[in-house]
RNA sequence: GCCGGUGUAGCUCAGCGGCAGAGCAGCGCAUUCGUAAUGCGCAGGCCAUGGGUUCAAGUCCCAUCGCCGGCUCCA
């Protein structure tokens, strides 16, 4: 839309519209001309169209033939247009009830949107509310968008007379455009690409959520401005059921879980810090054991190595150049040593105790390992992110050829191991960073390895520039938090820079000393990202298989507790995790915490069960299953358990 | 680390210059009950910490710490 045709205000246009052929219209025709053709449903919804590939406004001229496509909020660029808009309103609002505010960026995001700005002073949550009402004056005033392009030197008056230095900023920095496009509604004017909607009143549902920081250009040297994130939603009706999931997601927080579930706890005493209590220990060791029975089958041995080791060996492997600041040390006999923050080099140190030759390759050394990581304050979240973890590390030591095989050896790995939990997850493809070892043709190398694993496998992933380790390049694993947060769990690193460091080498089919190839790796990730995750994912009701209490058995009254007890005692001695509630509350009591505990399994034990040696089987998901002899009850369970069904 | 918010009983919260409260949980007693809350009673607090203002401070101000939402950074 860009390379509109000049002087063509009389000619002719040819447009296609799917299910409708194609009309010649008068250049300049707008996309709203064809919709008060078409009417009905469509003309109510439409946000936006499609000119070909081009996104564009319902009201802007037409200048050019293509096929036009109509978008409403049900396409993601439709809905982008309408919270763009919405966007544009608030940060109109603003400049009308603010002075010396100052406009930084304002885009629509995945449900919403979020506009920067630069206040004289602090912005305070309740104003939020004196915002939105200013925005909906705004839809009722009903103000057309109007678009137009105007020249690098018109621009730049118009934004400095308006004192707007961050968008000068910003026009600078479209060097090789001639020239630029700005929105106007009433006296506002901002600099954007578009699309919009036609008009301020095609906003039904604006809402406020809330306020951050956030530095200019996402710099931490530059100023921080304020942000005010929002959504938008063509019906009431779809904001408040936006609404309501955010709270229920809310419910599922694995902050809020934890406690209630008594799982972990965090304490003032050692931020970041976290601790597992008996219930919470269960779950990390039920994923452990999965683990390391998995790993034992995939060709994995497994090793441990310290947590504090001298401050040479994190000089030789270049960790006290590239990772110090988020390094913790301490003092022994007058040294210096430092609490690691990664495995890798008590690994190399296994691997450099004797000669290894090509056909151990590939050596596979996994590690349970706690390292302990200095993280900023401001970023601890939870299980989520802390400053001491543990990694269900392994450190793949191999032939150059091996590389594309393990690559994909561990990538099926991470697949068998998420769908063991149901979790979808996306890939993303991480390059040099600014901080990194080893030459330019290494990475090169190295990246172009992981990149052909992916693509020769077809998997989907994005490019995530400049976010590799400092030793080489990674594919990462990334999953959902309950908000839709992301976090990456599984990582495979390609390192061609820890083998110099340390010198490692094997000998060869020749005789000869070679350089091996390092893949370090994870597939959970951090065992307490991973089991927040989980938390988030289950809401906190864990299959059978990892609930930290699996059966409890709930006897409705004294005369029952001796059978109770047996039943108890069966599970226990057959590895399941029970527990017997023989307190003198009524049944609906007793069931209804262990609901709230989301426990799996209830067996009501009355006079019926303990006559007929039965248990009345409840489900947390489905309620009273009637009874059930107690041994087949059991083989049910164990069943479950071992099939580690969801 | 930065910006904003926030911190009162184990949990969820009320109190916002004038004697620290409620519900749930806990404990005791009674109750012996059939699938999501039995009744009565009793306890429980350096109102995050340290300063300040005031006749008087959970309440107002400042600082520190933690937590929450973002930004930056990362498993």
């Amino acid at each position: 839309m860009e390379e509109r045709l000049i002087d063509d205000s009389i000619a002719n246009i040819k447009i296609e519209i799917q299910g409708r052929g194609a009309q010649e219209v008068p250049s300049g025709t707008t996309a709203q001309h064809f919709l008060d053709d078409i009417g009905g449903r469509l003309k109510k919804e439409a946000l936006a169209a499609k000119l070909d590939e081009d996104v564009i406004d319902l009201h802007t001229p037409l200048y050019r033939s293509g096929k036009l496509q109509f978008l409403t909020f049900e396409n993601n660029e439709g809905a982008e247009a309408l919270r763009h808009t919405a966007s544009h309103v608030m940060a109109q609002a603003v400049k009308r009830r603010y002075e010396n505010v100052k406009l930084g960026i304002g885009p629509a995001i995945k449900d919403g949107f979020y506009y920067d700005f630069d206040f004289d002073k602090p912005l305070s949550p309740e104003e939020l509310e004196i915002i939105e009402n200013d925005m909906q004056a705004i839809i009722k005033e009903d103000l057309p968008l109007e678009r137009f392009e105007i020249s690098r030197e018109e621009a730049q008056k118009l934004f400095e007379e308006r004192g707007e230095s961050y968008k000068l900023e910003l026009i600078a920095d479209l060097e090789d455009r001639e020239t630029i496009t700005c929105y106007r509604q009433g006296e506002f004017i901002d600099l954007c690409a578009g699309p919009h909607l036609p008009s301020t009143g095609r906003l039904k549902t604006v809402k406020l959520l809330n306020l951050a920081g956030a530095y200019w250009r996402g710099d931490e040297n530059q100023p921080m401005l304020q942000r005010i994130y929002g959504t938008a939603f063509p019906k009431k009706k779809m904001l408040e059921e936006y609404l309501y999931r955010l709270e229920e997601a809310r419910k599922r927080d694995h902050r809020k879980l934890g406690r209630e579930l008594d799982l972990f706890s965090f304490h003032d005493e050692g931020p970041g810090f976290p601790f597992y209590h008996p219930k919470g220990i269960v779950v990390r060791r039920e994923l452990e054991s999965f683990w390391r029975e998995k790993h034992r089958k995939y060709g994995y041995q497994e090793v441990e190595t310290p947590i504090i080791l001298n401050k040479e060996l994190w000089e030789k492997s270049g960790h006290w150049d590239h990772y110090q600041e988020n390094m913790y040390f301490t003092r022994i006999d007058e040294r210096d040593y430092a609490i690691k923050p990664m495995n890798c080099p008590g690994s190399m140190l296994i691997y450099k105790m004797g000669m290894h030759s090509y056909r151990d390759f590939p050596l596979r050394l996994a590690e349970m390992g706690l390292v302990h990581r200095h993280e900023k304050s401001g970023t601890l979240h939870g299980l989520m992110r802390v400053r001491s973890f543990t990694q269900d590390d392994a450190h793949i030591f191999m032939l150059p050829e091996q590389i594309e095989p393990e690559v994909e050896g561990v990538m099926e790995l991470v697949d068998i191991f998420y769908n063991v939990f149901g979790f979808k997850y996306h890939v993303e493809l991480s390059t040099k960073p600014s901080k990194s070892m080893g030459t330019p043709e290494m990475w090169e190398k190295a990246t172009a390895a992981l990149q052909n694993v992916l693509e020769n496998k077809g998997v989907e992933f994005k490019i995530n520039e400049g976010d590799g380790a400092f030793y080489g390049p990674k594919i990462d694993f990334h999953l959902e938090d309950s908000l839709g947060r992301t976090w990456q769990c599984g990582t495979i690193q390609l390192d061609f820079q820890m083998p110099v460091n340390f010198d490692l080498t094997y000998v060869g089919a020749d005789g000869q000393k070679h350089r091996p190839v390092i893949i370090h790796r994870v597939v959970y990730g951090a065992m307490e990202r991973f089991i927040a995750l989980l938390i988030e994912h289950y809401a906190g009701a864990f299959p059978l298989w990892l609930a930290p209490i699996q059966v409890i058995v709930i006897p409705i009254t004294d005369k029952q507790h001796h059978y109770a007890l047996e039943v108890y005692d069966v599970l226990n001695h057959h590895g399941i995790r029970a527990e017997l509630d023989t307190r003198s509350e009524k049944v609906g009591y007793k069931i209804r915490e262990a609901q709230v505990q989301k426990i799996p399994y209830m067996l009501v034990v009355g006079d019926r069960e303990m006559n007929a040696h039965e248990v009345a089987v409840r489900s947390r998901e489905k309620g009273d299953l009637g009874p059930l002899p107690l041994d087949i009850f059991l083989k049910q369970v164990q069943e479950e358990i071992s099939d580690k069904k969801r």
